[in-house]
DNA sequence: CGGTTTTACGGAGCTCGTAACCATT
DNA sequence: AATGGTTACGAGCTCCGTAAAACCG
C-alpha cells in the first residue's frame, strides 16, 4: 500500500485515487463523449445506456481530480484538463488497438511479427 | 470456466475475446512478471499474491490469443509474442503515468489542492 | 523434496440496466 | 413537455486472497 510519510498536509479528498486507477473502459467512454458531444450519442455508439456513460465520465473525472467536461445545454464540451486527457487517451487506446492488430497478424504498422 | 467436454477436437479459444478486452491491471502485472522473471517476485512487488498474478497472466494470454510467457524451472521467459506485448504495454502504461503527472501539475478548475 | 505455477472456493467490490429524478429551455 | 445529465437500487460478473493441488527438476 502507498502510505505517504509526508506529515503535515493531510487533506486530499474522500477517495485516494489518482489517474493511474483509470480504466480502459472509462477512457473509451470519455473519448466517445468528447467526439460525439453528448453522453446520449456516445452511449448509443458504444451500446451503453446514458447512465453508464454518466457514471464512467464521473469516474474518470474523479481519478483525474478535475472537471474534464463542461456541461452545457446541448451536450458537453472539453475543458483544458479534458483536452489533455483526451490527447493521452487517444494514444493509449490507439496503442491497444495496434497491439490487437499486430497480434492478430493484420496490417497494422512496421514490425509486424509472424507467429508460428 | 467454460471448458469444453474434451471430446476430440482441440479448440483453441472458447471465448470471443480479443486484445482490446485487456485491462490495465493485466498489463501492469505482465510487465512486472516480465521484468522480475518470476510471478512470485512480481506478486511481491505489486502487493498481490502469486495466484492473482497467475490469473492475470492467464487472462492476458487469453485475450492475446497466444502464449506470452514460456514457463521454465526458475521462472518465466518472454516469447516472441510476449516481447511484442511487452513493448506495447510499456508505451500504454507510461502514457497513463505521464497523464497522471501532467494532471497533477495542472491548474485544475476544481478541487486543486496545494499540499504543504 | 523445493520452488514454482495453477485451480477451487467464498466473499468483497465493481459495473451494468432499469427507472426515477433533476435542470434548463 | 422535451432534452440531456445524474442518482438509487438490485442483479450479475470480476477479482482478490486463502488454501490445496499439480508440475518439474
Amino acid at each position: 500500500m502507498h502510505e505517504s510519510n509526508e506529515s503535515s498536509a493531510r487533506l486530499v479528498c474522500v477517495n485516494v485515487m489518482d489517474f493511474t486507477d483509470v480504466s480502459l473502459t472509462a477512457l473509451r467512454v470519455f473519448r466517445a463523449v468528447a467526439e460525439q458531444g453528448t453522453s446520449t450519442a456516445a452511449a448509443a455508439s458504444l451500446g451503453y445506456t446514458q447512465s453508464a456513460v454518466s457514471r464512467q465520465t464521473a469516474a474518470i473525472e474523479r481519478v483525474a481530480g478535475a472537471e474534464l467536461l463542461e456541461r452545457r445545454r446541448d451536450g458537453v464540451r472539453l475543458t483544458a484538463a479534458g483536452r489533455v486527457v483526451m490527447r493521452r487517451a487517444a494514444v493509449v487506446l490507439d496503442e491497444i488497438d495496434a497491439t490487437a492488430r499486430e497480434l492478430s497478424g493484420l496490417p497494422g504498422e512496421a514490425g509486424t511479427v509472424r507467429l508460428g
